[in-house]
RNA sequence: CGGGAAGUAGCGCAGCUUGGUAGCGCACCUCGCUUGGGACGAGGGGGUCGCAGGUUCGAAUCCUGUCUUCCCGACCA
């Protein structure tokens, strides 16, 4: 390929929405350009990236035994109104009317469209187990898309689907899964970590998330991780050792005592003059636009995400002042913010496990500047039926699994895995027919890649100031030929022998045949990321070029040959 | 959803307060010169100033509405 040639165009400056980096230079350096709010033409360049990202997704797939197939964009309601999601999905589902005024979706995810599929197609145990993928374009209406290509609207996702005829086949898959996951990302380049997870609106049983830990990025997900063992999880999922803390209130006597204007768990505790972990702290939450009671230690924080799981909603937030004045009003209490206690409000209560062992301590009784001390847990005030996890673990806490101690890093989450078991197959009635000619539905699992997401990770986590430095494994070209005078015959004959010579042998190679001066060249090889840059400049006087390595900066003066040679021997170790 | 900010040439921006024929840098075209880290000189092309109304002799500029984009926040009592 000719550089001259290339539909590419460089620019400069940063554009002024770009806030990180892969967003940035992604776009400074030609490969996508917005067209709206979180869509994204792939120019050339990128879409390079992207298959070559894809070809490694299939043929680690088909390792697998997973076939490749391409299913409807476009579809129904109806599929989403039978497995109950078309209503719990929410607003991300991109919905149309066709011209019939059918509602209509665009594929935000394929577990009905697949689970249709399969319900009409496999009737025995004899054809399973089954794997099923696609690539494709996807579509979420994010409430705020962002980042560039790290949540779009449209993005490409590789979707895989398991069927089995039961769990041990279900866990069979998973596996499978789980190794043709580490075996994607690794080729890719791309250094991941496995950590648990929420299943959030997919639902199921059991999942992972795959993750590239980033220190730079505004990445998206806190994860914890043990610093001894290899656990590791998101932190909308993470538990933790429940740190330790002075729980005894010793207040003598239950008794409401003044306290005026306490109306935070800071106020209280200087007021009080006891440390925060005496105080159960009182939240309220809407969930399912039902009013929830979470409380919890007061020196400790409340995971949203966990709260929801406890209860079973869809979604959750916290409280508006005004709700809190409502349900205040309705119990006939007068108050709105601080002073709420669990008792007497018409209100589910979960309580986190770490109100459990508190001795004396003091509660909210929903009277303004007031509060009850000396409480404990009996007849008189009684433990709540909902006792969950419901905490947020945080950095320097205890590893759940071991000794060590947890650490908190950003992650780019890129793909995940889910067992779904029968949630989808039981609504959908997806059955087959087993060994003893009974009716079983289906043990599905499903397992989702982001292929744009990954390239813009490998960007986040692999650039200097200079550029991006992609893995050689994904990168759009593997080397770039630079003559620096076009004018001299010398240099240009080399140079065009080397390119033809890499070309000949399969590589993916341009030659920078512009007319430019060579400052332009090298800032556009190393913005655009080229792995190898070969010069031929002033030393081919002495028959030698320089090689220039993009991940290390390491440069060699070397012969045309020997710089061949290093390429070809580099790039084959991957 | 709430709060900010911004829409002027492909990109980055100035001009707006104080209305009077639309500018700068990059990019692009031509010529010259230059050729190892985003050179230089000369000339040139390109914009119904997001859109729609209004005020005015006259609106990028003032007013109203609308669309779009970006940022922050979404409540730990």
């Amino acid at each position: 390929m000719k550089m001259s040639a290339l539909f590419v165009q460089t620019l400069r400056e940063n554009p002024a929405d770009a806030e990180v980096v892969s967003h940035q230079f992604l776009v400074r350096a030609g490969y996508i350009r917005r067209l709206t709010g979180g869509v994204y033409t792939y120019m050339p360049l990128m879409w390079r990236v992207l298959k070559k990202i894809e070809n490694i997704i299939r043929e680690e797939m088909d390792k697998k035994d997973a076939q490749e197939l391409l299913m409807p964009i476009l579809q129904p309601a109806e599929v989403w109104q039978e497995s109950g999601r078309w209503d719990v999905y929410g607003k991300e589902l991109m919905r149309l009317r066709d011209r019939h005024d059918r509602e209509v979706t665009l594929g935000p995810t394929h577990e009905e469209v697949i689970t249709s599929l399969v319900r009409d197609e496999v009737r025995s145990y004899r054809q399973l187990p089954l794997n099923l993928y696609q690539i494709q374009n996807k579509f979420r209406d994010e409430i705020r898309p962002r980042f560039g290509l790290l949540r779009g609207r449209e993005f490409i996702m590789k979707d895989a689907y398991s069927f089995d005829v039961d769990e041990a086949g279900l866990d069979v898959s998973y596996d499978k899964m789980t190794e043709a996951y580490i075996n994607i990302f690794n080729r890719c380049g791309l250094e991941t970590r496995m950590v648990q997870s929420d299943s959030g609106a997919i639902g199921g049983s059991l999942s992972h998330e795959f993750m590239v830990l980033t220190r730079t990025s505004s990445g998206e997900n806190d994860v914890l991780f043990c610093t001894t063992c290899n656990y590791a999880a998101n932190s909308n999922h993470a538990a933790s050792k429940l740190p330790v803390a002075d729980i005894d209130g010793k207040f003598p006597e239950v008794k409401e005592v003044d306290t005026p204007n306490t109306k935070s768990i800071e106020e209280l505790e200087s007021f009080l003059n006891i440390p925060a972990s005496v105080i159960c702290k009182t939240l309220v939450y809407i969930a399912d636009e039902r009013p929830i009671l979470a409380i919890i230690r007061g020196d400790l924080t409340v995971e949203e995400t966990k709260l929801k799981n406890a209860i079973g909603a869809n979604d959750i937030r916290i409280a508006t002042a005004e709700e809190i004045a409502e349900l205040m009003n309705l119990a006939g209490f007068n108050a709105d913010k601080g002073f709420i206690g669990p008792k007497g409000l018409k209100a589910q209560v979960v309580a986190d496990e770490s109100v459990k062992e508190l001795k004396n301590f003091v509660v909210g009784v929903n009277k303004v500047d007031k509060h009850l001390v000396g409480v404990n847990w009996g007849a008189d005030y009684e433990l709540p039926k909902t006792v969950a996890d419901i905490r947020l673990a945080k950095a320097g806490e205890g590893c759940p699994q071991c000794d060590g101690a947890l650490d908190i890093t950003k992650g780019i989450e890129v793909g995940n895995i889910f067992k779904l078991g029968t949630k989808y197959s039981k609504k959908m009635k997806a059955t087959f027919t087993d060994e003893k000619g009974k009716e079983r539905p289906f043990i599905m699992g499903c397992y989702g890649i982001g292929v744009s997401r990954t390239a813009a990770a490998a960007v986040e986590r692999y650039h200097d100031e200079s550029g991006i430095k992609w893995p050689v494994q994904i990168a759009p070209f593997h080397a770039i030929v630079v003559p620096v005078n076009l004018k001299d015959e010398l240099q240009m004959s080399v140079a065009n022998d080397i390119y033809k010579s890499l070309f000949d042998d399969g590589y993916e190679v341009v030659i920078d045949d512009r007319d430019e001066r060579a400052g332009v060249k090298f800032k556009d090889a190393d913005l655009i990321g080229f792995p190898f840059r070969i010069t031929v400049g002033k030393t081919i006087a002495e028959g030698l070029v320089e090689l220039k390595i993009r991940e290390t900066g390491e440069v060699l003066t070397i012969l045309p040959e020997e710089a061949k040679a290093k390429i070809k021997q580099l790039i084959s170790q991957g």
